[in-house]
RNA sequence: GCCAACCUAGCUCAGGGGUAGAGCAGCUCACUCGUAAUGAGCAGGUCGUCAGUUCGAAUCUGACGGUUGGCUCCA
């Protein structure tokens, strides 16, 4: 029988068994400990308990160990149904157990697994017995805080996690892709690379962007107002700060206080750093009388924007309080809205494909209970959003009563190269500010009508983005991003002259190369370049000198035949404008 | 915000009740050197901040600040 399940089916059973016999070893060390919930995850397991101690990481270790002892042991997995009363007997000690039985519906069958000693509320399934759990093959990995049901109002427990797997080798590979990721955190690289800085006395949650990463920022910017451009987008710049009016009237004061900056005072009049930029988009439409005839404005805008982030939830540049988006405010009739969303969906794929992902998931949300606007609106521009997808051949889910209260959504999930998945693109109605602000157009009929109101960011935020971009490419970007493109490298200082020469060709190209001038040998010089993983290294020397070639040697260790600073340039140059991503 | 751990030179880290160490980076000097580290020297820190204990605190205690892992996966 245990045959026909499938991997992730074998796997969930492990990982919750593990749980169990973890839950074993940690009353085993603290007879006295309250056990909550443990659930496997994805990965694997972990479990919440109320503990008369703190744990420390040497304790893991002992529970570890305690937790081969009893897998080996193979002891069975046996399932009783005990009712409810009989569950609050066995449970009499266990109050958050107890308090989960109370909240189990009538009708549902109460159960308990037994493993060895250990007696746990579990609706299942387990393995048949221990010896399906390979001693090697799980490993406690940290202790969190997390409170009683996720509520801050509840008792904080502590939560041990865990990963488990069918075999030791496959645990190996799991611990070898945590250590990637380790690698290739952005915190690191960003410090590594000298892209980026947060400094805690100026702010926290605020980035500084450095020369390098500012390059980056600047590559992805120029290509973003490019695609705008070509997609019939209009640009817009607009104030950092607007007055509570601005506020009050979106709404943003009402239900969105608790985000946003305190005001400042001046004249008498609070200003309030913005949250976000539609406020002000909406302000540049009221400036005339829109006639259907301007249908579609399309208006985008990167736009820096500050919101409250509760201290606790920082994280480098993927979470942050000051950040910019790359938004966008799309103004239509209804007829448009079919084909606009077509577009942006189109855009936000090219866009995603030219920075090199390929693994796009979407989801698409529907109207919740408390929402507002005409239930029509809210049919056809789901409609329209479902429509986008089909268009596209794009697989997606569907959130059921998961859009905003003003408007049904589509997020994008792209996955990155360790396969993780990050929320970044989202294209959004919204029938709440059209209304606040009072918004019209004058159609054929000479009738002023309510316009479709579309916000879009496809990269989200640059600073999210970047961060993303960075782990992505392991901080080796590719050459049309690269923040130095390729590194000369004179073999001995009487080719400095030519080294200088040669990167001032390149240079003056528009390219971003530089000699390494430094009193350094060249295989220091190489080194160098090679771990702030630099595209090209241009060796010269006496022969290249003569000959007025490079010897190229690529980041990947490979090196290319000799060849003239033209033909180099010429190959550099397609790269680029192909957006080529090695 | 809450729980836990951590905070020593620009970076990575060692040390630890008697007043601070390494490697890398930086600076100086020497070196005619072909695809991942040439050598020597110099400089660099009120050991996160503020209190307390002590003859003496970077080390022990407390408060504060910051960073990190979590606080969404529901028997």
């Amino acid at each position: 029988m245990a045959d026909t399940l499938t991997r992730d089916e074998r796997l969930y059973r492990i990982r919750h068994t593990t749980a169990h016999v973890m839950a074993e070893a940690v009353l085993q060390m603290f007879p006295d400990a309250k056990i909550a919930i443990g659930p496997p995850i994805d990965n694997g397991f972990y479990y919440d308990f109320d503990l008369p101690r703190s744990l420390k990481p040497e304790d893991l270790e002992q529970i570890e160990e305690k937790m081969r002892e009893i897998v080996k042991g193979k002891h069975a997995l046996t399932r009783e149904v005990v009712g409810k009363e009989k569950a609050r007997e066995i449970f009499h000690d266990q109050p958050f157990k107890l308090e989960l039985i109370d909240d189990l519906p009538e009708d549902v069958e109460v159960s308990t697994y037994t493993v060895d000693t250990f007696v746990d509320l579990c609706k299942g399934p387990h393995v048949e017995d221990t010896g399906a759990i390979h001693p090697k093959s799980f490993k406690l990995l940290n202790v969190a805080g997390a409170y009683w049901r996720g509520d801050e109002k509840r008792p904080m427990l502590q939560r041990i996690y865990g990963t488990a797997w069918e075999t030791p080798k496959e645990l190996r590979e799991h611990l070898n892709w945590l250590a990637e990721i380790e690698k290739r955190d952005h915190r690191k690289l960003g410090r590594e690379l000298d892209l980026f800085s947060t400094h805690e006395e100026a702010g926290s949650g605020l980035i500084y962007w450095h020369p390098k990463g500012a390059r980056i920022r600047t590559a992805i910017e120029d290509f973003w107002r490019e695609e705008h451009r070509r997609g019939g987008y209009e640009l817009l710049y607009t104030p950092h700060v607007g007055k509570s009016w601005l506020w009050e009237t979106s709404g943003h004061l009402g239900f969105y206080a608790e985000n946003m900056y305190s005001p400042m005072e001046l004249d008498n009049a609070d200003y309030y750093a913005k949250p976000m930029n539609c406020p002000f988009h909406i302000m540049i439409y009221q400036t005339a009388k829109r006639s259907y005839r301007d249908l579609p404005l399309r208006w985008g805008e990167l736009g820096t924007v500050y919101r409250y982030e509760r201290s606790g939830v920082l994280h480098g540049l993927l979470r942050v309080r000051g950040f910019t988006q790359d938004d966008a405010h799309i103004f239509c009739t209804p007829d448009q809205v079919e084909d606009e969303i077509l577009e942006v969906l189109q855009f936000s794929m090219r866009m995603w494909h030219a920075f090199g992902f390929d693994r796009i998931k979407a989801y698409l949300s529907t109207r919740p209970e408390k929402s507002v606007g005409d239930q029509a609106d809210w049919d056809r521009a789901t409609e329209s959003l479902r429509k986008a997808l089909e268009a596209e051949g794009m697989e997606y889910e569907l959130d059921e009563g998961g859009g905003a209260f003003y408007g049904p959504k589509i997020d994008l999930k792209v996955q990155d190269a360790l396969g993780r998945e990050w929320q970044m693109t989202t294209v959004q109605f919204d029938f709440n500010l059209p209304e606040r602000f009072g918004m019209t157009f004058v159609d054929k009929d000479g009738q002023e009508k309510r316009p479709y109101m579309v916000h879009r960011a496809l990269l989200g935020s640059l600073e999210r983005f970047f961060g993303v971009l960075i782990e992505h490419y392991g901080g080796a970007f590719p050459v049309w991003l690269a923040p130095v493109q390729g590194v000369v490298v004179p073999v001995a200082p009487a080719f400095n002259d030519y080294a200088d020469q040669v990167a001032k060709t390149l240079f003056d190209a528009g390219y971003r190369f530089e000699a390494d001038l430094s009193d350094n040998r060249m295989n220091a010089k190489i080194r160098s370049a090679q771990t702030s993983k630099v595209p090209y290294m241009l060796v010269v020397g006496e022969n290249e000198q003569t000959a007025g070639q490079v010897s190229v040697r690529t980041r990947t260790g490979e090196r290319l035949d000799p060849m003239s600073v033209d033909a180099f340039l010429k190959m550099v140059a397609k790269k680029v404008t192909d957006r080529e991503l090695i």
